[in-house]
DNA sequence: TTGAAAGCGCTAACAC
DNA sequence: GTGTTAGCGCTTTCAA
């Protein structure tokens, strides 16, 4: 900037009105200007700029997920960055990996760099670490999950009414041995989604055997391994309720390599790109988690505009939509 | 800062270097301010401190993507990120949509923020505008398709070859009525694959009709328009190859609602979730987009540290896994 | 309408 | 070992 307004023979502030477009400067001085920073290649360092301008804002955000390459989230980053860049405002995408534990230090992280707020789809157990940090003015929005420990924006479905009405359709049809193969225990989301399955079965009067619950499964294989071993057992399910959507496909591919899948009826939690393709369908419940990126992102900037503003949760509703596999009826009982 | 070098009782520079773990401060002192540090609740700028650090770098880079909400993209960035967060590196993530002109406008951004490099998956025509840039030292590398009109790295997979292979593996099943659909006919990959098909074709001598090459698709629903009608004009083909996941998809669909999926051979390029769950499994050329993301990431960081270097064309290869679909032979001639 | 001086939070270079 | 001074590239404040 210093060599542009050497260039243009006037003043490093003129130079950084005209590239402000701030009012008051003469349009000749205008012109000179602009014609020096367009031979020299300038271009302002919004770095240095806003070290100095008001409040500090770097316009950029943080999103904190899980894995990027899970579809689900990689839609959340989706509806993030449409919003941001609307805004000017640029995104830090971070996956945790398996180690949770990297949750805070990615944090700290992206809290060195001054974003001015963040998204995080929790994964820690606990997210009191942040409390100073939104004390001293961080701007925070939670996505799936809401947080332990710390207050903010939360943008969620109803995990626990879709799962409870998921589960009441396949009583609906006639089930009464219903699995139920659930995420990362501790995190609100899967414990949620394992409440509403207890709701509907306590609902119907129907007992739960302790082998028909698998929690923890974290991997498409591992669900593979544990379904085939349940169809199996000497008291196979009629039906399966899968949490997640890796479980999901996990379970579509034990139920079909054992050529059941037209017999055991499925209803899985998210969508998942061909569900509706195969033979049957995979019966799930829909979130949209572009619309869950959007809102979270909306949340987010109202809140670095309005600091003292309430902390909301916004419950995104899911839908459940029947493609055959959970239309499946048991079994006739013998 | 300051205040912790007051609170504890030290020079500004003492507490810069314990913040960064310079040797040669007593331990006293280190423990002084490490006490007063936390006390504040003090977190480094480290915009700040890039912005005086030697080399100017911002411990930054930009990845810059079609769609994220794409499985193959997202793979691309779970991959960059994977070998950035070793480095303590933070990426930017950035999606252009549909809008080409876009791409210019968003690095634009980018580098107002002084990202060390810039990963590119090119849409727009040409990038010839960042050969200025590139002069001006900023690290460069791309990914999935090669830049026109600039030089630097490149990490592709062989487009041309992997797809002539796959081709001629129709051809050997005995089939001669193949049909190509394409993606976005400007990008390099999709002219590349276009070729690898002619290639195949015409070492076999086999003659291409022209409503059998559909080029210029952009979506699932779009494909499975485009192979529906296909499949349903006079002379319908006997296989189809696929040239991107999303019409790979689309293909699928229109093939399963025709009922002819296990009549008609298909190959498409890029591997998808679920491909080899489905009935017949669909046989794709697979790429490995997160080790692509990786070495994009390596090629990047090893031009940051040495702008000087030779650029190189990495060339990954690709795998044709045979599922089934590919493998269907023609029906009998009459 | 234009510019000079101070300073954002930090580190480089050099003193002590 | 520790501190001082200057300055990264820009904006703010205030004076001309």
């Amino acid at each position: 900037m210093r060599e542009v307004a050497a260039l243009a023979g006037v003043s490093l502030k003129t130079v950084s009105r005209v590239v402000n477009r701030e009012p008051g400067v003469s349009s000749e001085l205008v012109r000179k200007v602009e014609r020096a920073a367009t031979q020299l290649d300038f271009r302002p360092n919004l770095t240095a700029a806003n070290l100095r301008r008001a409040g500090q804002r770097t316009a950029t955000i943080g999103l904190v997920l899980e894995d990027v390459s899970n579809p689900f989230f990689a839609a959340i980053l989706r509806g993030v960055e449409e919003v941001a860049v609307q805004r000017g405002v640029a995104v830090f995408a971070a996956s945790l990996d398996e180690d949770q534990n990297q949750e805070q230090q990615i944090i700290e992280e992206l809290l060195s760099r001054r974003v001015d707020g963040l998204i995080l789809a929790p994964t820690a157990l606990e997210q009191g670490y942040l409390a100073n940090e939104m004390r001293s003015g961080l701007a925070l929005a939670f996505v799936d999950r809401a947080p332990r420990g710390v207050d903010g924006d939360v943008i969620v479905t109803d995990n626990r009414g879709a799962t409870e009405n998921a589960v009441r359709h396949l009583i609906g049809m006639g089930h009464h041995r219903i699995a139920f193969i659930g995420g990362v225990a501790a995190l609100p989301t899967a414990e949620d989604r394992y409440d509403g399955y207890l709701d509907a079965m306590m609902a119907a009067q129907v007992k739960v055997p302790a082998d028909y619950v698998v929690r923890d499964v974290r991997t498409v294989q591992q669900a593979e391994r544990i379904v085939t071993a349940l169809m199996q057992s000497a008291n196979p399910p009629t039906a399966i309720f899968t949490a997640q959507n890796l479980i999901s496909m996990g379970a579509v591919r034990a139920l079909r390599s054992l050529g059941v899948e037209r017999s055991v009826a499925q209803i899985g939690y998210d969508d998942f790109e061909l569900a509706d393709v195969l033979n049957p369908g995979v019966t799930v419940v829909a979130q949209d988690p572009r619309r869950i990126g959007r809102l979270a992102a909306e949340a987010l900037f109202a809140r670095i505009a309005d600091a003292g503003r309430a902390t909301a949760t916004t419950v995104v509703p899911s839908e459940l939509i029947k493609r055959g596999s959970g239309e499946i009826p048991p079994p006739r009982e013998r």
